[in-house]
DNA sequence: CTTATTTGGTTTCTTAATGCAACCATTCTG
DNA sequence: CAGAATGGTTGCATTAAGAAACCAAATAAG
């Protein structure tokens, strides 16, 4: 059958996952982050097969998430460039590669570091408005009238 | 073919989507944090195929990410709670709930607050050791020996 | 004890996605 | 013009996803 949508379920995290949520989408997005901008080198540092990288590519490119650019240099030449949105995505990659870190110790062939100082970054971590971190069981899920949620029967 | 493989590209990101990358982990991850502990009510709340509920359970209790708890009171009963490593991809979840409401406009039907004051979250960001935040232009790829990433050919 | 129900799970079958290789068209280089 | 680079597309084999039916253990109802 055809695969579930995940964008009506009245739920953001599902909304993403139906724009980044696949095997490649977020791999290209990140590999995107470390500057790669062309199609030829996308699919050797990754290792995707072509059709679904020209698959992934104009999806993401459908969503907002990347541009292609035509630089008119040799051959059909283009670049696919992050967006505002893409580029807003760096803090899910990079609580994703901290997470896989610590409970992995799967340590990335490249490290992640501040421009400047060249330090290691800090965890992300979820913080209220007067910038105390929060865990899962500090905060509460509520509808719209402040009602808590509840599992359906 | 057999799918790729994520967990060899000495990626952590890769190595992250292999645990959490397919198209329901993480949602089933995001209905933990909701309090969902069985299996028909995951089924219930999620609207996903039996099969395909157990494999990702099967999956996640395989990884680490959730335990299977007995609690013998009704037919076969069990639990499914997060572990640690679970809860720990709260950082995860909220920023693509996040960054999903900020450019989707997609509003859950779920709103996240302080469990303690009722407020809204601070959005999640990325710091640097000294607290400041940072953009993914901001910071450097650089491998074990300092040198920045390059494209390979 | 017998029957029905709840729960968690497997099997079967159809459809969709993935991966590989081959092929194509355009544009630059020599 | 020949050849290579770039960015695709197509065809085919394998795998995963989704829906519905079926199953087994344990409990509840009678």
């Amino acid at each position: 059958m055809t695969r579930k949508r995940f964008d009506d379920m009245g739920c953001s995290v599902a909304c993403a996952l139906n724009e980044v949520g696949d095997w490649w989408s977020l791999l290209v997005v990140k590999q995107a982050m470390l500057g790669t901008r062309r199609f030829v080198d996308f699919q050797h540092n990754l290792g995707i097969a072509k059709n679904i990288l020209c698959n992934r590519l104009s999806r993401l490119v459908d969503n907002g998430v990347m541009v292609r650019v035509d630089v008119g240099e040799h051959g059909k030449r283009y670049e696919y460039r992050l967006t505002d949105k893409g580029r807003d995505l760096f803090t899910v990659v990079t609580a994703l590669r901290q997470w896989s870190e610590r409970w992995n110790g799967e340590k990335d062939a490249m490290q992640l570091v501040d421009g400047q100082s060249g330090e290691p970054l800090a965890p992300v971590v979820v913080n209220n408005q007067q910038g105390k971190a929060l865990t899962v069981r500090d905060v509460r899920f509520v509808d719209e009238d402040g009602k808590p949620w509840e599992d359906v029967g």
